[in-house]
DNA sequence: ATACATTATGGGTAGTTGTGGGTAATTATA
DNA sequence: TATAATTACCCACAACTACCCATAATGTAT
């Protein structure tokens, strides 16, 4: 069995120090293909957490985002949103990236943060934000859930 | 006759240690078909116990989640919810895995424990949690067991 | 019955990982 | 250009994990 690279699972507690920079889980550093060089691109994501994409991944979804007409409104503004606040970061020896500020801010991350693998991307979350989002959504949306379960889990 | 591989049947009681390992049992560990090398993923069951499946098997529910777009809400949380607590782990000489302490938090594991074979998964139960969940499901009605003799010849 | 192999369980140790902080290089600002 | 602020890179260390060995209990073969 070859383990599926730039695939990433499980929860992790982290805490970012002072200078913004927040350690990636080994686990998901021996994950990440070679050819991404040790980069991710981070940036906003769809929830209020920082979403880390392995660097060649991202650069598939520019690749989407080309197709995408800027006649239209709605293209504009989603591309814009989606590729303003995101940067290409390389983690340094110790295995950490550094967080802008922005998205920091975004994210409402303090000095606790739960790092989250969610199969093809990482998401950066202040614990208590992803509790009130996740409570929210299990309301909302169990029946789909449980529909999409039956799809997909044996 | 070459048995089925990745199937699990039994039941085993293994000692959980100061470590946090517990012991996948011989038959289990010969049921495994060589190309997960000795893996498993380990996740949160539906009911309150420790879910391990075939690191291959698990790679295949991986690659449903990773043909779910993330601009749907309920895909999202749902991707969240089902590999948040999900990490791989190898067996080691001796054929323990290491559960990690969300799991044994989650499923209320002590020194104690019950494995037991679910055909293409094992779960890994606190017995005094699973005595009453059983109990509790002895009462499930006859019509719904008709309903299941329609889909399954025992 | 005896010898041997396998299995279940405990524990020690070396290497890895997570975290903080320091210093030099780079960039921005006055 | 000089100075301040930021960033990149390096070192240190405690905590943890993976790996190894030991031992007792159980199973198997001769």
């Amino acid at each position: 069995m070859t383990i599926n690279k730039n695939t990433f699972t499980g929860e992790y507690s982290y805490s970012i120090d002072t200078k913004g920079r927040i350690n990636i889980p080994a686990k998901f550093r021996n994950d990440l293909a070679n050819d991404n060089e040790k980069s991710f691109v981070i940036t906003k994501g769809m929830d209020s957490c920082v979403y880390a994409y392995p660097a060649i991944v991202w650069q598939g979804i520019e690749n989407e985002l080309k197709k995408l007409s800027s006649l239209s409104n709605v293209n504009r503004s989603f591309v814009r949103n989606t590729v303003r606040y995101a940067s290409m970061v390389k983690y340094d020896k110790q295995g950490r990236i550094a967080i802008t500020p922005n998205l920091i801010n975004y994210a409402n991350l303090n000095k606790e943060a739960l790092i989250i693998g969610m199969v093809n991307k990482i998401e950066i979350w202040n614990p208590d934000l992803l509790e009130k989002v996740d409570n929210l959504s299990q309301k909302i949306d169990s029946s789909q859930i449980d529909e999409l379960a039956n799809k997909i889990i044996l």
